[in-house]
DNA sequence: ACAACAATCAATTAAGTTCTTGAATGAAAA
DNA sequence: TTTTCATTCAAGAACTTAATTGATTGTTGT
């Protein structure tokens, strides 16, 4: 029968794209690409893996049509193919913390503890900032930031915070975030934002999520 | 740094659900549970696995919640445990389509000949529904149409087509559908229905696709 | 209790994946 | 040109996954 030929092979794409998914290290490569482009040096700094490793790594994921590469003078710059992408590791995400009990420990023993207030979504921010009722902080590094943030957030990277709480408004409430869902960097900014009297949030997902749901975004003048 | 164990432990559990899409059979076989649960004798029928490989295929999707079991009798019937593994299975055959060049020339030598009128979408559809438009035919076997289907749709499997023309209109446009975006009934329908002067289109994406994005559908009675 | 049957488990073999190491490219700077 | 540096390639060892086989569990019907 020729009908059953292209579906299995079908079945053969869609598993090798999944597989390309199936490894930590792949998964975190792409998390860090999902905020912007990066050389394979810059990834190897930021993972830890050997430099061969990565780079190995990086090729399967090109092969899968999950990344893309360029290169520029001795560097190669990797970046997500499609924010398609962004909403297929979104849609892993969920799928795993509703299905797995032990994710659901894990989230609730670490992530949970350090958050009681519920998290807030992007519709609900979004809102909130047209009211202008919050100052939004972007806890991630400046160079992060600058290669794109959620239109009208500060940069208050972790490092810098407690410096840097004069900035901070005291009766406003202040919504933090980070790189995607599981990025610690926010949680951490809400804790120490709690600790010292701020009303404080987290945006339930990061900077990658925002862009790829179409809203508002902006650069830095110098990129 | 305490920071980066739970974001491990994260992704490696993301890894681990990913890695269990990794794989042509299991991917069939979700397909397969996405219409309607099914025993393992009953997917191994349809899949041409052998029992034992289809059973430890299964466990290893129950085992990372994918899809769940329930004893009825001599019989395990597995379901899908969430309606979100459609939208993952979704996402991936999104990002699947779009940048596996291989897989685009699979698409276009084999599902686009058959189908070159745009496939219409589920909104689409259901417009034309409300407004009294189409017919809509369901091309899958009468058990699976049974355990449910698009509210409206009349059950027309694609061995039946050819003896059940009369039951069809010349004048209105028929939509046909079948058990999602790769599944080949529904192409050679609409394939067969134009061949003998019928006004035909496919609906995009299947039975799962419509009810997890929570579109009207309904049971036989006898159910 | 026993036979029949669906499903699972356990053990094996084959195949595939990951990481490491060291050599090979390829672009830029000296 | 030669040197330097970022990246890729190639090969091998350690580990993981897949499919097959035959034994075992658990449920129904006699």
């Amino acid at each position: 029968m020729s009908s059953q030929n292209p579906k299995r092979a079908m079945f053969e794409h869609l598993a090798a794209v999944a597989r390309s998914l199936g490894s930590a290290h792949r998964l975190e490569l792409l998390e860090l690409l999902a905020q912007t482009e990066r050389s394979v040096e810059e990834l190897v700094k930021l993972t830890g893996l050997t430099l061969a490793n990565a780079s190995q790594h990086l090729q399967q994921l090109r092969r899968f049509g999950l990344v893309e590469a360029r290169r520029s003078g001795k560097h190669v710059i990797y970046r997500l193919a499609d924010p398609e992408v962004v909403r297929l590791l979104e849609a892993l995400s969920r799928v795993t913390e509703r299905n797995v009990g032990a994710v659901e420990k894990l989230l609730n023993s670490y992530f949970r503890e350090r958050d009681r207030l519920e998290p807030l979504s992007r519709r609900e921010l979004l809102r909130r900032m047209r009211d202008g009722l919050v100052t939004v902080i972007d806890t991630r590094p400046p160079e992060e930031f600058a290669a794109g943030h959620v239109a009208g957030a500060i940069n208050l990277p972790l490092s810098e915070l407690k410096r840097r709480l004069r900035e901070l408004p005291r009766e406003q409430e202040i919504v933090a975030y980070c790189r995607g869902p599981y990025c610690v960097l926010s949680y951490e900014a809400v804790a120490e934002l709690r600790k010292r009297g701020f009303k404080a949030v987290r945006l339930e997902d990061g900077y990658p999520e925002w862009k790829a749901a179409g809203l508002p975004v902006e650069q830095s003048a110098n990129l």
